[in-house]
RNA sequence: GCACAGGUGACCGAGUGGUUAAUGGUAGCAGACUGUAAAUCUGCCGCUCUUCGGAGCUACGGAGGUUCGAAUCCUCCCCUGUGCA
């Protein structure tokens, strides 16, 4: 199955674009919040829904096979419905695949050509993951984008070591392609206690009518089946990159991803790392840089041609106090902040800067109190989301220019 | 008034003769954070200089004393808590 993947405007190799999932549109270049553990930490759904205008707001938002695996359990978000009833988000959801935290988790695991063996950082538990299972869990959970099981090269990697840990992913791309194309109809909504309920996937128009949890459940829709990308690795080596990229096309994927980034090199090189497989990904189908990035880096893999991009810096940087605005970045603790009347963001729209004072937000903060890391996610992603807004209309206008030097407002 | 207990850096609280400007917390100040083991982690936190290696000064209720050396031992004084008058 295809993802449906719309351009709609150009400029330069930089694309705006639309994907169809089976819940809803992303307007690409897009920006998507990392929701881990089934919540974006902080933020309640309905107030992802409504970062920006209408259905601008947060279109699509990660989840992530290892936490949800291990805590509540695949098979029982599978039982709830899927992830999507599960934490009532009727809108795209991507799950990224567990390779990641082969990466993170390097303390806790052993790889093998079969797989992945971990010990849970939860309870110390041993597990397996392989490719197959992976795309298992990831089935189980129903996202509408699934991530293939790859091996995140650590940096730095010698040409050898790069080479052999791209080969593996190669391998277990193909393995993940194979078990996916043979289950991808094995996902939750497959059971009949969904049918016949009326595709509104607006969370909104549903709660004027004040329904209960199971009403909004019940709305959210039967998906089809969902879209698998493969993911290129090869170190910071262009030239294994571009082999990666290009044995990676060869699998035929809906859309690729370019993963072990921002994992420790100069952002020069990282640049040119994106630069070297996007000569060689398909320019008809969706591009995702894994992992980034600050707002300028976002802003600049999306002028390459970039079309998806996830990152936890607005989240996490949120709780622990860094608020990125239009001016650059401020770390609300600041005792300078104590007694400042203005916005975060002078030229941010966001319920967070049309409501709340610096001072105040600093007072949260340094008080350690909760909706300090709800107001600062919520403006951190409201942020990101506004320049990702600003990047496609820039490229509708066709001039990027602004919003390269930061000069363009972005609300 | 008597008897115990106790007075340590912004606060709490270790230390009971020497590597002690003084363990730990907290508060404070600043930095980091890039497919989330992160509401986390790191640094600074008496004063004054500094070529950033360090140098000098002042400090453990107050004043004296013992000692080569005292926050630590002795004497007196002041103050706090509890109990008894």
């Amino acid at each position: 199955m295809t993802l449906p993947f719309t351009r709609l405007a150009e400029s330069g190799p930089a694309r705006h674009a639309r994907i169809e999932t089976a819940h809803g549109p992303v307007e690409t270049p897009a920006f998507m919040p990392v929701g881990t553990a089934g919540t974006v930490k902080a933020v309640p759904q309905d107030v992802l829904e409504n970062l920006g205008p209408e259905e601008l707001g947060t279109q699509i938002i990660l989840g992530n096979t290892y936490h949800l695996y291990l805590r509540p359990g695949h098979e029982l978000v599978r039982k709830m419905g899927g992830l999507h009833r599960f934490m009532s988000w009727n809108r795209a959801l991507l799950t990224d695949s567990g390779g990641f935290q082969v990466f993170s988790l390097s303390e806790l695991r052993k790889v093998t050509e079969e797989g992945v063996s971990f010990r849970s950082h939860l309870d110390g538990t041993s597990h397996l993951f392989t490719p197959e299972r992976s795309m298992e869990i990831q089935i189980a959970l129903g996202a509408d984008i699934v991530m293939a099981f790859d091996e995140c090269t650590e940096h730095p990697a010698g040409r050898e070591r790069a080479r052999a840990s791209m080969e593996m992913t190669l391998r277990w791309a193909k393995r993940s392609k194979d078990y996916f194309e043979a289950h991808k109809h094995e996902g939750p909504w497959g059971s009949g206690d969904l049918e016949g309920q009326n595709l509104n996937r607006d969370g909104d128009r549903l709660s004027s009518a004040q329904p209960g949890a199971a009403a909004v459940h019940d709305s959210i829709t039967k998906p089809n089946a969902p879209a698998l990308f493969g993911i290129v690795q090869g170190g910071m080596h262009a030239d294994l990159r571009r082999e990666s990229a290009e044995r990676t096309v060869e699998l035929d994927f809906p859309g690729y991803a370019i993963g072990g980034l921002s994992v420790g090199e100069p952002r020069e090189q990282t640049m040119e790392m994106i630069a070297a497989v996007l000569e060689v990904l398909p320019k008809d189908k969706p591009r995702y840089v894994m992992g980034v990035g600050y707002p300028r880096e976002i802003v600049q893999y999306a002028a390459m041609g970039v079309d998806m991009m996830d990152c936890v810096l607005p989240t996490r940087a949120a709780r622990h106090g860094l608020l990125f605005t239009s001016e650059g970045r401020i770390n609300i603790r600041n005792a300078r902040y104590a007694q400042d009347q203005g916005p975060a963001d002078p030229r941010c729209g966001c319920r967070v800067c049309q409501r709340y004072t610096r001072a105040y937000l600093r007072h949260l903060y340094v008080s350690a109190e909760p909706l300090a890391a709800v107001l600062n996610t919520i403006h951190n992603l409201a942020f990101y989301l506004d320049t990702m807004r600003a990047v496609r209309h820039a490229i509708t206008l066709g001039d990027l220019s602004g919003v390269l030097s930061g000069s363009v407002s972005l609300v």
